[in-house]
DNA sequence: CATGAATGAGAGTTCATTCAT
DNA sequence: GATGAATGAACTCTCATTCAT
């Protein structure tokens, strides 16, 4: 259970992160957090300067969350398959818990428009380290014999898009299936595991 | 090759979708349009009421471009997976596109947050055709023996979740492959093939 | 007497003359503008832009009326020394009519701050035209023999700085003495005449 | 040389003294103040009260050391005339001195616009110790014979108005002429001076 | 049909001032 | 005395929408 916000910075990104996930960047305003957050108005822009800032220091918040949450899961793994499986289930549990805000990341067009390059650019870098994590995981699994021998580049971002299409379909789309994220990911882990059994006689 | 706009309504509805598509919702605003399209301002109203109306006729407009291509091209397919693999690859074929304006359905966040009902159901019904056709493919190459005795609800949404985080991928983040188009559609169709030669001794 | 503004982009420049010459540039808001004008708040940046450049519009109508006044009261000047003196009485009468506005002028801390160079520039050479003109009545003095052989270019500043320090004076300061402007122009004629004859014996 | 500031009040007012120089009153704002002299945002209202009064207080000490660098000018006058020339070239020498902070005497909007009479009296009682060092160097210059027979209360504003103009002119315009001062300080005494010696044959 | 001037609510942001520590 | 977090009113500017022409 996370504990309470304590100070009153911590109160604003709390609840600019349950906004801007749940109504996006441009249906939040900072009346709208402000109250939200019980707080005055311009502690807004005293600690996160602009609404742009705010909505990435929110996004980047929820992301380094994300990260260490999968590196935490990661730990131990005993293969690469394992490894890749563990990706994606812990993405999906994740996106899944309310308390983790993951919505701010799928409200993700002001990262994409964002005007201060150095901003942008830091995102980018933190969204990188997930891509990276998911690469090696399979490079590892194309290493210990428990992957196909697939390109570990090209084959995450296959993978990635199996995990952004799915969070797009259980948060915003009535389209989902009950089962959509167990699916994908046994679509995945089949789809790249290198001796699937149960196809022999 | 598509015929220039006629009328100074379909002029602005061109305008719209380039604008929504490129800039977004909330920084697309009716000034732009009306100038993009050369246009008086008040024509937007006198045709399209609301912004949101406007955003979502420029939408649905796309959609029924794209689920007509998607209908053409799987006309003819010898299999159900063969119709399935189609459908895949015009999907993206269109998304590449620019002047099919697929990015405003990209950027579809007003959709979910549509206040008209019944407009959003409108645009609901819309988009489940599309999934309707994917399912049916499924279920007809289930038929025929092409695929796997997959369930074809389920699995259209599996699908699905691909094409959505591949164009996502490729039209707003700098993360994609070169190849990530081909190596989704290459991933579905092994995936969901009945009989997976390459496998076999 | 001048007509009543007809456009209501005229009654917010006019509103925005009276206002800006007698709160300043920072006491001045929009709102308080488009109150005194009886007119909507948007128009002001529909018609002007920003309040900066409402400010320029405003000093420049003025400055262009004022220089407009000199023109026509140096016409027919029978000497130079003559054109230089109208110059200062026409610049103070100016001055003095609270229709004309003259206020903004002296309100010109935004002139200085300006950002936009673009329009700092204009504005600049607005005013270079004024220092012109009285540079040319001094040269055709000198040349004429109704002033004394002075450098035109430094005794039209000399003088100027005269105007400046005089309408200073009287509109912003209680240490205006109630002849000043008479005294001011007597001073400058006196000082610049070739033959001052009241010293002969 | 001026001392170093040593408390913390003196460092807010030097401060004050510079920003409101140079930037304005409505541009400089209490956190610049502060930063700029590496102090605590809160001394500034415990040291002197509002905005206003900071700006005045920065703008006597300004205004008393003027009229402090004119008396030690004066001591030892040979004549009234000399007096006279004294003054404005000291006045002239205290302007051009960046250490001085003479420009906030020249950003004096908000010295007519203030709101506590009984600090702007206070302001103008200043002022007018100015003036009258000025009016009674004149009146001594008609005594011993140095100046002409003129009003000496018309002619201090007068020469009043040519050293506001002047300082204008240099710090503020791009219309000044490098000579500017000079031939302000040639003109004024010229056109006092009791017998002209050089128009005489 | 066509135009764009007109409206005003509401946005993000600034900043003097207060006050608990 | 010294600090800077906290407040919220007021600012400039935006923009969907209306409507007289």
């Amino acid at each position: 259970m996370p504990t309470p916000p304590r100070s009153r910075k911590d109160a604003l990104l709390a609840a600019a992160k349950t906004l801007f996930g749940v109504h996006g960047y441009a249906e939040t305003t900072f009346k709208k957090i402000a109250d939200h957050a019980g707080v005055a108005l311009g502690l807004l822009t005293h600690y996160f300067g602009t609404k742009e800032r705010l909505f990435l220091a929110a996004g980047r918040d929820v992301l380094h969350d994300l990260i260490h949450s999968i590196q935490e899961s990661l730990r131990g793994a005993p293969s690469g398959l394992a490894a890749v499986q563990r990706f994606t289930e812990t993405y999906f549990q994740f996106a899944r818990d309310p308390e983790r805000h993951f919505r701010i990341l799928v409200r993700c067009s002001p990262f994409s428009d964002l005007k201060g390059t150095a901003e942008r650019e830091a995102m980018e870098k933190d969204f990188e380290v997930l891509y990276s994590i998911l690469e090696e995981a399979i490079a590892r699994g194309v290493a210990d014999g428990t992957i196909r021998p697939l390109d570990p580049r090209r084959t995450s971002r296959v993978i990635f898009c199996n995990l952004v299409g799915g969070v797009r379909h259980v948060l915003l789309t009535p389209y989902a299936t009950p089962t959509l994220f167990e699916d994908i990911v046994h679509f995945l882990v089949e789809g790249i595991t290198a001796q699937p059994q149960h196809r022999r006689p």
